[in-house]
DNA sequence: ATAGTACCTCTAGTTACTATAGGTTCAAGA
DNA sequence: TCTTGAACCTATAGTAACTAGAGGTACTAT
């Protein structure tokens, strides 16, 4: 039974992102320093390219590095009493509440800006969206 | 008729951001150098308060600096017209709304690892935050 | 005149990458 | 088997958008 491997341009195609993100990351401690070839080259597997992608996503999200690493060590050592394990995923789950309706927040101004905007044929002088923005007190 | 004149403080602290950032902001183009008084320090005015506002205001939606920069050269050469911007501010909604429902995933991959927490142990292949960002197209 | 702030410039640090340089390894074709 | 070109290696420097610090000067109230 052979299993998959990859090289870390592989790798990274996987989840789309830069080989020396990857190396980044596992300078930074988020990814394992993986087995090696005779030569030196990084051999990966599928576990890494699932972890690769968390972290994509996350960082996507707007997770710190840091905050990452938290979640990882949820995975990582899974030794941890349920309950602190409960409570860490919760007020995490707390943290991403609240980006959603700052991000709610400004959704709804951008898309209001662009609704008083006719487009095409005003000029600069009365753009709307430019009046929104350029406004001393808020 | 005198006009009102700041210095770099009272103008950051109007635009509740630090002197530092006016500093940089003069760097990268984004304010204009202005006058001086005989010892060198910068003099204001509600032009400039206005101008300051507007870049922080895009940088809190999530504007590139460059960005703004695109944006202030509308109102600085004013042969623009108001739809380029529409369509800016469009393109970073639909950024955000993307943003929201990726957070959304992700919040309930929180709570329902919060739920199901009740001491097993959870492998990388099996954990249900990692299933639930481990989207491979998107 | 003096003291205490606010200002000045310049440099370095931060985060999360991204790019470059200079060298080595891998793997497919001759 | 040898060659060749892509992919890999390490290490360092650069990027964006600030932020902090050092060391010195200007402003202004007393």
């Amino acid at each position: 039974m052979t299993s998959i491997q990859l090289f870390i341009g592989q790798l990274a195609e996987k989840a789309k992102c830069k080989v020396e993100t990857v190396h980044y990351y596992e300078k930074s401690g988020l990814m394992p320093e993986p087995p090696r070839t005779e030569g030196g080259h990084r051999i990966y597997e599928i576990p890494h390219v699932k972890r690769l992608n968390f972290i994509r996503r996350c960082r996507e999200l707007g997770f710190s590095i840091e905050k990452i690493k938290q979640m990882l060590k949820f995975i990582d050592e899974p030794n941890h009493y349920c309950g602190e394990v409960k409570a860490m995923a919760m007020l995490q789950a707390r943290e991403v509440q609240q980006k959603i309706k700052d991000l709610e927040r400004l959704k709804s101004a951008l898309n209001k800006m662009a609704g008083q905007c006719k487009g095409e044929n005003y000029t600069i002088d009365n753009c709307p969206i430019i009046d929104a923005l350029y406004v001393v007190n808020r």
